[in-house]
DNA sequence: GGCAGCCGTTCAATATACTGAACGGCGTTC
DNA sequence: GAACGCCGTTCAGTATATTGAACGGCTGCC
């Protein structure tokens, strides 16, 4: 769903070169810094048509060249943008209060993703006995089908609509993740009658997750609540699933629709 | 310093048109969301032009639309790009354990800022007691003179520079805020003598914060401590000024070369 | 009902950016 | 020390994006 280079459209609509080179550009930095003629072989974009993109990037301040570095990297005025979106974002304001509650009454990680194609974005993280850490996480994408948050977002909808955004075989990220459909529609269909999606280490070994659906629209957002295997008793597990649901159940009860 | 439009460029380089607008078009909605015609008057680009720039920004989940609004704002794919930048920086990774531990120490709003031109830019955040709010305050700007971090990095250069770097008069956030050169001047020569920089109700009325350099090469970062005025007094004054020293040293003795 | 304002969209002519090859600099290798 | 690999940079010709005017849809206002 997610394709890196779909410099192709089919409507007949090309889009402007530039531009969509100058995404390229910032994506491909997002991984790490790189050299011109790295970038030139990596994008299939000669260099000097990159030469221009760059030096029109970088006097921008949207990229830098560190020193006596030659490679460029991400610059300050990058940063803005990113924190822009969430700021702006509704849902993410409508949830704000409500994972910070959460997080406090349960001491664990609590996090807020959205669906897009078949990844889950991380949009929000409370991390509360720990000082927080950087936004580090928030930006970042994992595939839905290994996670909570996206177990909880595909199971609200159709099969036929969630087998149609996956490709198989999935991603197997540990040995407990799903990779057939069989196995995760089973999944799934639990997930539906149950209320909320568990992750049973099927993301990161050791790690066991929480997934409800925030209401409301289109449902593309979850909130999710993480815990170390070795710190989850069954009595534990009860009493966090129970504030999942409160916190939907909370977030059910703030309006639904777009104000503006 | 931080030109909205520097559009043209002295040196007979020529930014690429459309790299350049795709920017423009960015930050604008980095504002909040807009329709294309209003993005044409604000940018003065015509409506035919940013149409096929919308629509590549939108292909590429740059941009979207939401829902039956013909405003485009934000999409997900900006996310990814800043939190690379500060996951990806040096000394944002190097300063974040003494961030962690200047928090749990004081229990107080704990922030790193980088001077860009005449701005700070606000690059992480410990905001200890009360749970972590969104990135929000992460890659937002306030004018260096204004803030404790800024006052601590413009001291750590010469008058001279610092000078040039200024617009006079300067804005005034509050009753507080330094407008005028002499006043900032002696300032920031106490800072000079004193080894931290303090903002009095400067920025934000009833707060005020202390600020130290992150020593090594350019020094362009600084640490700062916020406290609200009532809860402080002349002892814990000294407390967390001691603390801050504290962790300018240990910032220190970390590595200060770049090390790729 | 019609007019005026907004919106996004299309199209052919023109202005412009892209290209590939060649260049100069620098460090390594043989 | 010469030949190579890497780097970023320049330039004239061609491919391409940008432009302004015109279009169709929509809402609200007389």
């Amino acid at each position: 769903m997610a394709s890196e280079s779909a410099h192709v459209e089919l409507d007949g609509f090309r889009p402007v070169k530039s531009a969509d080179r100058t995404l390229d550009v910032l994506e491909a930095l997002a991984g790490g810094p790189c050299t011109l003629s790295e970038l030139s072989r990596r994008l299939n974009v000669p260099k000097s048509s990159l030469h221009g993109l760059l030096r029109t990037l970088t006097t921008r301040g949207w990229l830098q060249t560190a020193g006596g570095d030659t490679r460029f990297r991400l610059g300050l005025r990058a940063v803005r943008v990113a924190t822009a979106f969430v700021d702006s974002d509704e849902v993410v304001a409508r949830a704000a209060p409500v994972l910070d509650r959460l997080a406090g009454q349960t001491g664990e990680t609590v996090q807020q993703g959205r669906l897009d194609g078949d990844d889950v974005i991380y949009l929000a993280k409370r991390d509360s006995p720990h000082p927080v850490r950087l936004i580090s996480t928030i930006g970042s994408r994992l595939p839905a089908h290994a996670t909570a948050l996206g177990k909880a977002l595909l199971a609200a909808r159709d099969d036929e609509t969630v087998r149609a955004l996956l490709r198989f075989p999935l991603a197997g990220l540990t040995a407990q993740t799903h990779t057939e459909w069989a196995s995760l529609a089973a999944d799934l269909a639990v997930v539906r009658r149950r209320g909320y999606a568990i992750d049973d280490c099927e993301a990161t070994d050791g790690l066991r997750c929480f997934a409800v659906t925030i209401p409301g629209g289109e449902t593309t957002d979850a909130v999710s609540i993480s815990v170390p295997t070795f710190r989850l008793s069954e009595s534990r597990e009860t009493e966090l699933v129970a504030a999942l649901l409160d916190a939907q159940a909370e977030l059910g009860r703030s309006p639904l629709h777009r104000t503006r």
